[in-house]
DNA sequence: GATTGCATGTAAGGGGTTACATGATTTT
DNA sequence: AAAATCATGTAACCCCTTACATGCAATC
């Protein structure tokens, strides 16, 4: 469903084709969704036989030729209804959180280890955010980069907070022992 | 896949049924996954079939009989040797996001009314956050819960400085319209 | 007498990923 | 000669959600 609006959003500023669609969604959109040609293709194929869009094969010379699909005035419509309503709740799959919650089972080294790996990933995503920032061509690009990179440091400080417990309990259980 | 690992996961501190689990599920983990029975049901029978746990009915006077899951050595093994492994990135639909990208479409009122509604949202969230880590019984429930409180943060600060730049191009909007 | 809690499940469908398949052209 | 870019797609599968189906017991 999401990439049905996306989809549409994005054929709102111009006619475009499936691989220029993909491309955007790389580029731009990586915070947002991942979506594959597995996807897209489909997903316009569906919104073409319910007249959302049209499309026109375009030939080119000495590369394939592609197909340009365009919004319709009914797509226009079913498009601004969804971007009116309250967004639909964020679904968000978080292994890290579940790995945390059920890591009773690890020992204390291991602990710190899967939280230092954690880190090391958030510090490589918050660079490659912070230069996917400077390149950041419309304020509402902007706004997609800044949103990751506020969440991305929310969760490196809370994971500080995080390995400040475990030391702690770490250092309780050893003057246990040593009692 | 990340259910399997769940149930793994809890049925590492003793035998539970499947009525267990979604309890245990509600209860502490809605920040994670809002699993149901068609979820958790479907995932145990896999388990079973695979060797990963096994099985006993037990009879109870007075209330219908359940179906007490324990991990086996298997199991055990399957669960650490996941735990270990660094956590896949996080798989994430983020619909305010995308609308917010793609918003160029809507004017600024209705664009501020749809920020609003987040604010408002992000509120009635964080509120029953805070009252959820009151009741934190273990500190991994009260990291889920830190966590979930840190990022409703990070984002609601970030939606006011979104309002700021859509409040502040309004204004450039109108200046130019009195020139 | 109605609702909530305990306890189990299935069926249909939605939304998505991964891998595969094809083929020309341009760049390295 | 190999790799990357342009361009389209399909098939199989996976995970999960929603809705439905059942039934007894305890509480309000």
């Amino acid at each position: 469903m999401l990439h049905r609006y996306l989809i549409l959003g994005l054929l709102m500023d111009g006619p475009m084709s499936g691989y220029d669609i993909k491309k955007q969604v790389h580029s731009a959109l990586g915070i947002i969704t991942n979506a594959s040609y597995g996807t897209l293709y489909p997903t316009l194929h569906k919104l073409l036989a319910q007249d959302a869009v049209h499309m026109r094969e375009v030939a080119q010379t000495g590369r394939p030729s592609k197909k340009v699909y365009e919004i319709t005035d009914q797509g226009q419509r079913e498009f601004l209804d969804w971007l009116k309503r309250p967004a639909a709740a964020d679904q968000v799959r978080r292994e890290f959180l579940l790995k945390l919650y059920l890591a009773r089972n690890l020992s204390v080294e291991d602990l710190l280890a899967l939280v230092a790996a954690r880190r090391e990933e958030l510090e490589v995503a918050r660079k490659s955010l912070v230069n996917e920032r400077d390149g950041t061509a419309t304020l509402q690009e902007a706004w997609v980069v800044d949103y990751a990179l506020a969440v991305c440091q929310a969760e490196a400080d809370w994971l500080r907070q995080v390995e400040t417990h475990i030391v702690q309990r770490k250092m309780l259980k050893s003057a246990d022992s040593v009692d």
